[in-house]
DNA sequence: CCAGTGGTGGGTGAAAGTGGGTAGAAAATC
DNA sequence: GATTTTCTACCCACTTTCACCCACCACTGG
């Protein structure tokens, strides 16, 4: 299972293609054979997943009830931008124009690592982000992580 | 299961390296193969969990739903900080600079074993802490050491 | 007083991050 | 169907960073 954590200042070249970290190519589960899944983020970011975690979304999405229209409109927004991905010599990925622009990405980049993905942000955006949320990290991080009772 | 006492006046050196003490050393459980995960403190501090502990606490964030925006900003606030980190042959480990900063150190480290996880602080920033808390002692020592009824 | 462990400092080669050229494939145009 | 244009996968090249190695001193226990 792979499973990333960390957050980096990188940035994209002119061709697309970002770097994926060394320390999260550590964490890569070999099952996921260097391949990606590229996708929309939820928020205005890019969501990348290594292939063996993609394959569980992928499960998912075959137990919805194809006759309910939400479940295939949420099939259809799920699956209408992920895109294959391999890297290459070293070690990056092509990120789809597409998604770049939905991302609101020009040069630098923030890479984070969420568990079961790879996300890529402008950095901007995600400071953006962060200032829309409320709570701040010792009340989120005290919540997951004192002790239940 | 790993479990960390006492307190240590230790340095940084510039490459960003802390020797961890070899009393810890010795209460390193082997499940942790020698490695940790750093990420930020409550407060200015960082904290270090030997990997047996932090994976405990990676289960809790497994927990989270990621389709729940809320669930998905907990995940992002509590991996954003975190990175992994070895032993090198002198028994040290580097700290981020991002964290370094954050933790306002310099050069004096003062190194603090926590049950589950050790503590490194700028020697200042504990000694403001002590003060600001100095009441609270009795408060929190009468939960531990008191009989329960 | 000596040997071994513990803590600190620094040099260096390999790895990591970044940028760009090019040939062959795919697509577009005529 | 031929020709041109656009892409893109695959190289190669450069700079910076870091993991690993070696070295040294201080202290401690026998």
């Amino acid at each position: 299972m792979s499973s990333f954590k960390g957050s980096f200042n990188y940035t994209i070249d002119n061709k697309g293609r970002i770097n994926i970290p060394a320390k999260m190519r550590k964490n890569l589960a070999p099952e996921a054979n260097n391949a990606f899944v590229i996708t929309r983020g939820f928020e205005p970011c890019i969501f990348v997943y290594p292939n063996d975690e993609w394959m569980k979304r992928e499960v998912e999405i075959g137990n919805l009830q194809q006759t309910n229209p939400k479940d295939r409109f949420f099939t259809r927004m799920l699956l209408q931008y992920a895109t294959d991905a391999e890297l290459d010599g070293q070690y990056r990925i092509v990120l789809p124009k597409e998604l770049i622009q939905y991302a609101n990405i020009e040069n630098e980049i923030f890479i984070l690592g969420a568990f079961d993905r790879i996300e890529v942000w402008n950095p901007n955006e995600y400071k953006k982000y962060l200032d829309s949320q409320q709570e701040d990290y010792l009340t989120v991080a005290s919540k997951v992580f004192d002790k239940k009772v």
